[in-house]
DNA sequence: CTGTTAGCGCCTTCAG
DNA sequence: CTGAAGGCGCTAACAG
């Protein structure tokens, strides 16, 4: 990492590194009218590069923006990522990206790396957790990101404010209406489906899984419905694959008696795992919607030419966030601490939770 | 962005600046057994947070990995950012995020500001392109690689060597055989498959594009069959929507006349391409693989549920980009200088290109 | 084993 | 409008 210096520069311009750094950099006004050109073919020529590192020590501000997510391929996360991006190149500021599985302390550790590098904000999206073992480790991001707002640093959240933190000021999240949404869900799909219904949901404690489920079964009851069994799996698309072979076995169990058909309507509590839930169905030779309805919720994009088309509930995850992003200098309308802004969703019924389907050819 | 400094810390605690970093950072030994404890303790009361910039200038090195994608969106680069994320987790360095929509411009752009933060490597992925209009786009990026690497950086690039990248060291490239992996699913597709074949790729001078179709073609003849026509559009799902369209139109006209059939076997050069070209077959009425049958490229993770199951070649996306990485300070074996290492897919066949279905029922 | 002295590369008052 | 001097926070040679 030798590259030349903006004291070469000025040396081989004939000036003072300060009148150098004047025009190359974003002074008040560029010097010398000829004297610039002069700086600005000496560092041409030199192949000059401006050390970051060195301003950002000198003006104590990075130009950088810290995101924090559980896993970057999964599709929800990198649409965030992308949103993200882009309000981080409208601040003319840098991405880093710190991918964590989703446990608090490796969050914590993002968070502490973001902070030694004086990332300007932090943005951290994935759903927290209130579980037993997560009690340290939540604690210890908070701890992180209380003492990184203290310090003048501002983080965004997607989704639930952090577990335990107490800086007042700082903290600017992005509301994800889960539990409504969820419930108009319900809802609508009570409308059109005689059957029972089964949630599939992630571990007790997630806050987002949580969150949909306790809508859901809201919305089941305003619709004068029982309340639906839940299935409790991995957030993900191993842990809907898991329940869909239970439930695909007690769906064929079920067609088999005299009685006859049981067609539930499963909702699991997010895309992935609704994909996952309809692939185990499939393998064990069912069909949707004809023996299952199949529900989602995210509308992930990459999801969307999936057959039969999935219900789901679209959340505008690119604006999400572009708006957990915190403003840059100017500090925009609503200004500092505890901001929250609301984004909202829509409730997307398709194929998949069609009642009777066309003629089964 | 205040936080307190190692000198507080030191002064705190009542010792020297340097004695504070020897223990609060990794020096040979950590100083004093009691005197260490002392410095710990004060660094933990003031809540001191080192300043990576100031390291990383004092140490020049930055422990920064830039990685510049065309869309982090989009799952064949969220793939490889997984990736490219866990080696730099292993090398205990950060990472840099730049998307730039594949335009050289902005990957030379956000080469230039990876350089500025003295980033220890950079790894680019996107398939490189000889249009025309990128000619001054690619030398431009080049030239920035270039004296990037002269200055001692090192850039991993995954698929095709930069265009026009001169410095002999310090390149480190993941090759990809495109063209042979795609002769070789025309090879197999061809064994099973009696109709024409039409390929739908992106726009001519893109080179992982090109790579795909030659192949293809050649594994055609090498079939002793004529080479397909070639449909080019965007290398998006938006350009395999619009090819499908078009080849829909076809099929139904084809199928209308007293001759009948006309079932041809549509290789298109990516997966989501391939899924946007399902997508219109079936908006049109047309069924896979019935009506036609259909292939992809890349086996994309989130698309391995869609139905019928895309038949593709298999490319390990994650590994491609943990490849990608240089080597970290040891430089491993093979050292520096035009390091080339390959990666290898496999031809996946599936339900979409499957020749006589089972009953159509 | 600890403290002192120099910078790393740049920006920013403050004189000239 | 330009140059000189000091410092951002930390590490790395040297002394002691």
């Amino acid at each position: 990492m030798a590259a030349s210096t903006l004291t070469e520069v000025a040396r081989l311009a004939g000036v003072s590194p300060a009148t150098a750094s004047r025009v190359l950099n974003g002074s008040a006004r560029t010097p010398g009218p000829e004297i610039a050109e002069r700086v600005r073919k000496a560092a041409e020529s030199l192949g000059y590069v401006p050390n970051a590192q060195a301003q950002g020590l000198a003006k104590s501000s990075s130009g950088l923006i810290g995101l924090i997510v559980h896993d970057i391929a999964d599709p929800y996360f990198s649409a965030i990522a992308r949103g993200v991006q882009a309000a981080a190149r409208e601040q003319r500021k840098m991405l880093l990206l710190a991918t964590t599985g989703g446990t608090p302390e490796d969050e914590q550790a993002a968070a502490a790396a973001f902070a030694a590098r004086r990332a300007d904000s932090i943005v951290i999206a994935g759903s927290r957790s209130t579980r037993p073992q997560d009690r340290d480790g939540n604690a210890g991001l908070a701890a992180e990101l209380d003492r990184y707002c203290r310090n003048g640093g501002r983080v965004g959240v997607v989704g639930h404010p952090v577990v335990g933190a107490e800086a007042p000021e700082g903290y600017h999240v992005v509301a994800v209406p889960n539990e409504d949404l969820s419930a108009e869900l319900a809802r609508e799909l009570a409308g059109n489906h005689s059957g029972s219904f089964v949630v599939i949901g992630g571990p007790e404690g997630l806050l987002t899984s949580d969150d949909r489920i306790r809508g859901f079964q809201r919305g089941l009851e305003s619709a004068g419905l029982a309340p639906a069994e839940v299935l409790r799996t991995g957030f993900d698309r191993a842990g809907g694959y898991e329940a869909g072979t239970l439930l695909a076995g007690r769906i064929k169990a079920a067609q088999a008696t005299p009685s006859g058909a049981s067609r539930p309507c499963i909702f699991a509590v997010n895309d992935v795992m609704a994909i996952g839930a309809a692939a185990a169905l499939r393998s064990e030779g069912l069909r949707i919607p004809r023996d299952a309805a199949v529900a989602g919720f995210d509308d992930i994009e990459t999801l969307r030419d999936f057959r039969p088309a999935l219900s789901t509930v679209r959340l505008p995850l690119e604006e999400m966030g572009r708006l957990a992003v915190p403003a840059g200098v100017g500090g925009g309308p609503g200004g500092d601490g505890g901001t929250t802004v609301s984004v909202t969703g829509e409730v997307m019924l398709r194929r998949s939770t069609q009642a009777a389907a066309g003629a089964p050819a």
